[in-house]
This record gives structure tokens, sequence and C-alpha cells, in this order.
DNA sequence: TTTGACAATGAACTTATGTTTGGGTTACAA
DNA sequence: TTGTAACCCAAACATAAGTTCATTGTCAAA
């Protein structure tokens, strides 16, 4: 990595060393431990090239708070704890399929065999809580570019904001789809994902959002 | 998970406050931190449920370190299981975006800070370092089903097999397409995603396979 | 040689943060 | 009642740990 080679030996040291100190301790050096690893020993140092692995881009730092230093960057030969420990699987309860014709479930049974893992990353920092997955089976979400088979993660709620993707039950059509909600205050307007395709206009009374999609998910063959 | 259910209310907090502050800041929360976040405004109860939780086996501390914490046991989340696991967790480089028009660069700079972090489960057990990642931009690629700013998780070949998506360039289009591949003998049938559009045929001369598609991952807003 | 940018120093300083103390409440058993 | 255990509280305290500052060394450009 080049942009690491242009470091100074000290500063490269004391990313090894931080992310050593990580796995070891599970949370960051002080600038004092920094100090005696590296063989400095005044804190304005190691103070000083702690900035300035700050603006190379390999830290980041919060000021004034103790051992507030994050790895940001993958070192070479690191274990890069960091970086991963700052995103966790989360494992999602999969609670069936959206078909049309079909109102979801969202009450499920808890089953955790049956669970999808996650990046924590790709739940928009919603409470994992209200998180559930559905597979989608047939075609009929094709309009919103969800596929046969897609993995769809959803945040339970009953309420929308305009612009959110969401699971809605429409009893006059009697189906479950996936689409941008937007209210028009006479109306909902479902809007597809597929800018191609026309949007649908249905009473509030006739629309029950189940869900809002935080992301969704696609594994080929 | 029992021995959880066993805690004391005030102790789950903190375990679910411990986990999102780490996840959020990369190093623990200090004493004070915990208490402003569970409604505990006398840092001797924090300190006297911490090591509650150390007795529990769910917390390491190390005494007289500021953060000196450390979780150490998996946290069921209500019906959610929080999963600290390093492993399973792949970084995958995200080497730019694929627009039509353009060939898709699958040698890069390998730059770990644009990496994205992909579950391996989603990888099909494909070896890691054959993965890269792409951000379609624009809706050129909507025949195949994925939309503007869809992650693309792809493995680097230059050959596929039936039935498999794949990035390939079209030299006589001048453009980069997502396909499904069928080697017809005589031609390349590439057929979209999306099964209310028709196949291209192309010359195999005509037709160079850059990646495999192993998944597509789409964040809503 | 002078200049200036960069790097290093150590001590003084400030504040962030863990620990202790002395005292409360509640529930429950003896 | 008394005692005891588990839990909770506020404030005082001690120290862990970040920041600042005046000064010095180094080295390359002018």
């Amino acid at each position: 990595m080049k942009e690491f080679e242009k470091l100074s030996e000290r500063q490269r040291n004391i990313l090894f060393f931080m992310d050593h100190y990580m796995t070891e301790h599970g949370f960051p050096p002080t600038i004092r431990d920094i100090g005696a690893a590296t063989g400095i020993d005044s804190t304005s140092v190691v103070n000083y090239n702690l900035n300035k692995l700050v603006d190379a881009g390999f830290l980041e730092r919060v000021a004034s708070k103790s051992r507030g230093l994050r790895l940001i960057k993958a070192i070479p030969n690191g274990r890069n704890v960091m970086v991963k420990s700052t995103d966790s699987l989360l494992r999602v309860p999969h609670v069936g399929t959206i078909v049309a014709g079909h109102p979801v479930n969202v009450e499920p049974e808890v089953d955790h065999a049956n669970a999808v893992e996650v990046p924590q990353q790709w739940l928009s920092g919603v409470d994992p809580k209200d998180v559930f997955a559905l597979t989608v089976h047939g075609d009929s979400m094709i309009d919103a570019m969800i596929a046969d088979g897609d993995l769809v993660i959803l945040r339970k709620t009953t309420t929308a904001r305009n612009g959110d993707m969401v699971a809605v039950w429409l009893d006059e059509r009697n189906e479950t789809t996936l689409k941008y909600f937007y209210d028009e205050g006479s109306r909902i307007r479902l809007q597809p994902a597929n800018p191609t395709m026309g949007p649908i206009f249905v009473d509030y009374r006739h629309c029950q959002v189940q869900g809002k999609v935080l992301s969704v998910m696609r594994r080929l063959k």
C-alpha cells in the first residue's frame, strides 16, 4: 500500500501497535501507552504523530476523550480487528415469503434457525429488534426491481414517510406489494421502483403499511 | 438465552448500550456515558452493575483504566442475536462504478479504505481474493433488475458457464452490461434478468466476460 | 548563511474518568 | 422486631489521560 509507505517509521509503528493493542484489549491505547510501546517518551510527540495519521486518513480521533482513537484503514499485515469490529453481523429472523395475494405476517414466531446474517451497516442504524427478513416469491415484485428469490430486509412499522419503500397490504386488490410511498393528502401514491412504470393510487384506508424496506439482497447461483 | 434473562433490566440495558456504543465509536463508553444512556445518575451504581455483569460472565474489566470494558458474550437482542464475528464478514474492495459505455476496471488499485463488508455466506464459497464490488450508476442495468446505486459483488473471471450472471464488455455496443450468460455454440445469448425482456445475441469475439456476479445488494434510504 | 517547515522534547496544565465513602431503600427470613 | 442481602444514591476523591507551550534539533530551499 503506497500511502502507507509514505508514513514515517514512527507513524507506521503507531498503527501496528494500535492494531495489536486493539486485538489484545478490545479498546484503544492511550497516548502514553503508544509512547511506551514505540519508544516515544513525550506525550506531545505521540499526539503530534496521531494528528498526522488523522490527516493521512488512517485514524479518527475524538478530541478530549480518553482512548478516543479508531483505525479506519486497513494496514499491511494488520488484523484490522478495529475495522471489522465496527461492523457486526446481525442475525435477522427470516419470517417467510412475500407473495402477491397474501399479507405479510409481521408478528412472527421467533425462529432463530431461520435467520439471515446481515451486516449491520445495511440496517441504516435501525433498532435490530424491529428488523425482519422476507424472501420474495415469484415475479410479482418485478416493478419494484425485486426478483424471485430476493431477500428483503424490513423494519416493522405501520407508518411511513414520503419516499420510503414500504411493504403495503392493499385490501382492495388483496395483495401485498413493495412500492415507494407518497402521501398526497387525499390519496396515497405508490410508485414502483422501476422508473419505466407508472404509479398506482389508493385511499389510505385501503393501504396498510407493514414494514419499511431497509435493503434488498440478491444471491446469484 | 436463559442466562441473559436473569440479569436485571438495568444490566441488560447496559449491555445493549455497550454494544451500540462500541459499534458507533469503536471504543467502549465510560461509566458516565453508560449512566447517562441508561438513566443511572450515580457512577457508583453503574460501577456496581458493571461488576455484576463481570460476575455473570458478560463483561471483562480492566481496573483503573478508562473505558477498560469489553463485551465477551453475544447478546440476544429481543429476537435477534448479535454475533460479534470477525471471520464471517469479509472486506471486499470497492473498485468503482459500472456505467453503460465504460468497461469495468478489474485490476484495481486495492484501496482498503474503499471496502464493503459482506457476509461470507453471500460469496458462495468463492476465494475472497478474487472478489470485488462495484456500484451501479444510472438506470442502464434495469433490465438486469439492478437499480441505480446497487452494490454488485463479483468474482473476477474471464470465462463463464451457462446460467451465470456476468459483467460483459460488448465492444460492438461499447458498453458494459450485466446479463445471464448462455453459450449457444455459434453465438452467445445474453439474457436479461427481467423475464419480460428479450435476450440479445452477440458473437463471442465481441463479448468479454469481466466478472461473474455473486450477489446484488441494495440499500434503501 | 539564513530561513522556514517539520519534527521532537518534557514539563505544566486541564479535564475526563474510575474509585471510595457513607449512607439510603426494599424485601424477606429469623 | 432485628438482621441481612441486594440494590441504589450523591458527593468527594484520586488518578488516568488528553492538551498546551516554550524550546530545541534537523534539513532542505533560498
